[in-house]
This record gives structure tokens, sequence and C-alpha cells, in this order.
DNA sequence: CGAATTGGTATATATATTATACCAATCATT
DNA sequence: AATGATTGGTATAATATATATACCAATTCG
């Protein structure tokens, strides 16, 4: 058994942010002072983290400035950053998984998702209509979206295996470029979903987000890693 | 974001050891030595997990011979030693998410099984045969029986997403008492599910692990949990 | 009985993390 | 341009975890 050092996790953790597009390139991370309170951690484990991403080059750090995110794309994270076998994973071994899990997911949620939640899906299909030019939010209204749904349905199970998916997913982004004609498909898609649940239409509702998911897994582009020094 | 600390760590392994069969009421554990050298940890880290699990009263620590297992059952543990909101899952949770996965995963290893694992699908079925009389055993065998289809899908999102799951239905065995009548019903739909792997026949591989846990959900009583001091 | 194994105890060490404090570079505002 | 706030850079003492070793006492087993 292995110590899960606190500055690893917290590696992983803003990598895996800045790759689901919380922080696009050039972006000035949030200071150090500030994501001690946030994570509750000590500056000296804060700043541990911070040099680490800066050797990986996902950083440049400016002392009395800010930490920069840096090229992140075209990159291979080590290994030991990664999740689990990120390495022997494929974007269709993703997309296979997440249908199995959203389509359970989306049913259920046809049954239990509140007047709230489907405001609040309302609200991020609005967002993603507003991000057409700027496909890092874009993604991650859309993640949001399929987030949402997942939690609509009340399963903790199901929230669960669908969080350690996304985690893959977070990182897949790293490496894949999706082209722009594909976002008005993907709202087109969304809007289904939501006209679905709120019908309560779990048949629909599957068939939107099935559709979504393979439209997605054709429609990108995986780029090969390549291996950089850490 | 807090530590993870490695005697919590060993503690909740070793509670799903108990839980999942790997230990019987009144069984000894291994001798604090040898756990450090199978999960490679000091004796000290080794001995705080035990001196939890005493609390806990999961164990009872003899001078000289050894660490009993005292009556899992019927007890509830502590949240900190939870996968995660485990309180607010119910089985039938469970089962479903299980279904999405395992439905999933068969497909799969109906294309990719091999003929080895197939082998080992055969060996386990024997050994389920076998272990009729002996509960603890039988359910063991029964859990390796769907991880090994799990695996034998080659998807790693979805053994990912699986092994997130299974955590949960571990401990839920801690709390549920299945009737020895179901033995058979389950052995049933395990050999149904052989052969239509060895068929590489998707739909009834897919149609039995449904009735499967079908039939399991419907057959086992998921005993109300009390809360004990930790 | 006696050797081996087991848990019980103590201690020195290394490492990770926290908590403070102060400095120098940069930024923002006037 | 001046200044006050914010930022990263550095140092240090204190605490908590985990390792590594050694020795003791109870028990198990041949």
């Amino acid at each position: 058994m292995n110590k899960e050092l606190l500055h690893t996790k917290l590696v992983r953790e803003l990598i895996a942010q800045i790759a689901s597009g919380s922080f696009g390139d050039g972006a000035r991370l949030p200071a150090e002072r500030k994501l001690c309170k946030q994570y509750n951690l000590s500056r000296g484990t804060v700043r541990q983290a911070f040099y680490d991403l800066e050797k990986l080059g996902v950083i440049k750090i400016k002392a009395g400035s800010g930490a920069y995110v840096q090229r992140v794309s075209q990159k291979k994270l080590p290994t030991h950053l990664l999740p689990q076998d990120f390495a022997n994973v494929s974007l269709s071994d993703i997309i296979y998984a997440r249908k199995a899990l959203e389509t359970a997911a989306i049913t259920l949620a046809c049954e239990k998702i509140t007047d709230i939640q489907i405001k609040e899906l309302e609200l991020l299909l609005q967002k993603m209509e507003l991000s057409r030019e700027n496909l890092l939010d874009f993604f991650k209204f859309d993640m949001e979206f399929h987030q949402l749904i997942i939690h609509s349905s009340g399963n903790m199970p199901l929230i669960t295996a669908f969080a350690s998916i996304a985690e893959y997913h977070k990182y897949s982004q790293v490496f894949s470029s999706i082209h722009e004609e594909e976002v008005d498909y993907a709202i087109n898609y969304h809007r289904k979903m939501l006209t679905a649940l709120k019908n309560r239409d779990p048949k629909n509702a599957a068939k939107a987000i099935n559709r979504h998911l393979e439209h997605t897994e054709q429609s990108t582009n995986f780029t090969q890693s390549k291996e950089i020094s850490a």
C-alpha cells in the first residue's frame, strides 16, 4: 500500500481542471494562498504541487505574478499521475462505458428528476449555446450537463461509477480535438435529452443520449500522445 | 483535501475481505508480520489497523495467539470507513447499476473473451457447486465469476466503474442475508451465462445476467443497520 | 519441555504536512 | 511615479505518519 501524498492529489486535481477546460492556455491559476483555503492545505503543500506542475511543463511560475497554464495539449502525462491504466484506454472504450451508465441513469432520471434540476439543465443548455465560440467553456458545460443527469438519477452507485469514468474522460480531452462544426449537433442532442426528460419519456431520452455519444465518438480526433519527461 | 492514512486504508481492506467471505466468523486473520509483507507496511501501521478493528468490534486480539474475527454481521460501520455515502444506498440501487454495467460488459465479453478465461469461469462454476454448503465461500466465488466477466470485456473504464460498485456490494454483504435455497438458482444462471459466452451469444448472455441479478435482488433480505460507536 | 510464532512495547529515524514569519517581485490604484 | 496590496520565494519550528529495529511475554506446536 502506498501513501497518497497530498501534493500529488492536488497535481492530479489541477491537471484534471485544466484538461476539462476550467483554465485555458495562458490562463492564471488561483494564487497559492487561495488554493490553500480552497482545498484546506498548507502553502508548502500547494507550492510542492506547483513545483511538480512546472516540472511537467503544465504551468510556468512567475515570481510576484502567478502561475500560468502552459501549452497543455499535445503532451503525455507521467503514468503515476493518471487515474489508472490510462494508457490502455481508447476514447471508444470510454464512450462505450458512458453509454451503458448514462442510458441507465437517464432512464431513472425520467422518473426522479426535480423541477429545479430541469431548470438547471435549461440554464446549462443556454450557456452551451452562448459558448459556441469558446470550445473550452463549451465542453465544460457539456460535461456539467451530463453530470447533472447522472445525479438526477438519485442512484449513488451510478454516480460513483460515472465519476470514475469521467476521470478518464477529463484526461482524454487533453489529447483530443473536436471540430467546431460538431457544436451545433451536440446542442441539438442535448435539447432532445432535455425535452425527453421534461416529458418523462425514458425511451427518447435514452435514444438521444446514445446518439449524442456515438456522434461524439465519430467526430473526435484522438491524437496520439507523446511521452514527455517527468 | 484529507490525508488518506495507511492504517485506515488497511482497515477498509480487511473489513472488505471479511465482508466478502475471505474470513468467516471466528477465523484468525494473518499474523501482523505476514500482513506487513503482504501489503508492504510497517508493523506499527498494521497494529494501528488492528487496534481500530478491535475498537470497532470486528476482531478480538489475543496476545501471543492472533486476531480473531468477531460477530461481523448485524453491525453498522462508522461512515468514515465506508467507501462513499453508503448510508443512502439500497441493494436495489446497487443491482440497478450492476445490471447496466454487467450487461454492457458481457456483451463485449462475447466478442473478446479468451479460451483461458472461459476455462477459469468453468473452474469457478465448479467451485460454486462444491460450496453449496458454505455460503461465505459461495459468494466469494460468485463475485469472482462476475469480476472475471467484467475483465473479459477488456474495457478499462467498465472495469474501473465496476470496481467502485463492487465496493458497495462487498459492504452490503455485511448486512444482507441470502437464503440457501437461492444457491441452486444462482448456479443455474451462471451456467447459462457461461454457455452463452462459449456460443458468443451476447443476447442470451445479457438475458442470463439480468435475470440472475433480478433474482438476487428479490431474494435478499437487507437487514437494517444499527449504529455502533467508533 | 523447548523452539518457533504471536502479540506488546519502546525508540530512533525519515518524511509529509502544518503553521508562521519575512523578503522581493509584481500589480493595481491613485 | 508613488504606494499599498498581492504574489511567489525562502526559512524554520512543530506535529503527525510511517518505517525500521530490537527486545519482551504469552501462546502454540512438535
